[in-house]
DNA sequence: TTGATTTCTTGATCTAGGTCAAGTAGGTTG
DNA sequence: CAACCTACTTGACCTAGATCAAGAAATCAA
């Protein structure tokens, strides 16, 4: 299998061939640092898995700027309100490092269940383990202290902490930089 | 149409034979005030439609409650990832007033796909939308106050406001009951 | 109708976390 | 190897919202 083939089918549970159909819908394509895959308002025509690097979604406010998630190599990214019903972005993408992709456009995207006859139940089954996911989220933000959040992202996305701006993790944790930084010192001693 | 078909409609977009071959798989079912539809822990091996009624969702916390949210009248009730994915369930779901339901059991929900060749992508762009709604409310607590979380709230799902009791209110917007009340009074000046 | 419960409001006080401002430490570029 | 960013830390102070406690209104039960 190829690479691509591989992190599909630890998503996916497909067979060699189905996996091949869909792996070659998938072109590679590189963001560069700073550059965006994605603004808000535009159409979102695309679907990515992260091969390398790491892309923010974020929003701009008139007086600051919230980040969303922070989405790294081995997961999908696009924004599916704009992708599956066709309306304008809400969220900006951009590449916090190099990045590299590959990436399906929505016409083909469109097409998956045409080759794949059972791509619609995997799709629901991927959206519900997202929907699922952000269920978690929603429940973090109201049982949990900003130090409970922060040890929960910690402990399962640990990646993260080494790579990207302190300021786009607390944003996305809804706290500021400087309270992770005093919970990181309170948590030395 | 019967009720439950015109409430189907307007989730899904299906012609009436559709429409009336899902309805058939919806049986009646009440849940008096008070009773659970469904506890932590256990399968949750059914969907339900609110045909009158509330139900709140809730987790039990050692020295707390937790509502994560209330459904009334016109909505889906289930928990998603025991019902999809077989697993335990996360929430309590009771019934804050006598409700009405139409209920699917599992086993005839996992066989729509049989009678209704369309219903894989129609319940992918059911949990699609489900899952923007959730983005958007994880992206409430990031950007908004509790004052600007209520007036979100109230404008959009006034129903709740005369029906529910505060306490539950204000736990699914991640606040106190204090909290809402004090609003409340700065709002009627 | 009346007592009993539950819910809602209000005030007094407290605190988690925000804001502002200054300083420090790494990286990166000429 | 400066000079310059940019990210991170720290301290002083502030404030949104929590907590606690006491009443006031509803709601319910009989």
């Amino acid at each position: 299998m190829t690479e691509l083939e591989e992190y599909l089918h630890s998503y996916f549970d497909f067979d060699r061939t189905d996996l091949a159909t869909v792996a070659s819908f998938f072109k590679p394509e590189i963001v560069r640092k700073g550059e965006f895959y994605l603004k808000t308002g535009k159409p979102c025509n695309k679907l990515s898995f992260i091969q390398s690097g790491m892309l923010r979604i974020f929003v701009d406010l008139e007086d600051r700027e919230v980040t969303q998630w922070i989405s790294t190599k081995g997961y999908f990214i696009t924004d599916l309100s704009s992708l599956v019903f066709e309306k304008p972005s809400r969220w900006n993408i951009q590449a916090l490092a190099d990045t590299a992709l590959y990436t399906i456009d929505k016409r083909d995207y469109d097409r998956l269940g045409d080759f794949i006859p059972k791509w619609p139940v995997t799709e629901k089954l991927f959206i519900a383990h997202c929907f699922v996911t952000l269920e978690d989220r929603v429940f973090s933000f109201l049982s949990m202290t900003a130090e409970q959040r922060y040890n929960l992202l910690f402990e399962s996305y640990r990646d993260l902490f080494n790579q990207v701006p302190l300021q786009y993790i607390a944003s996305m944790l809804g706290m500021t930089p400087e309270t992770i930084s005093r919970i990181r010192r309170k948590q030395l001693s």
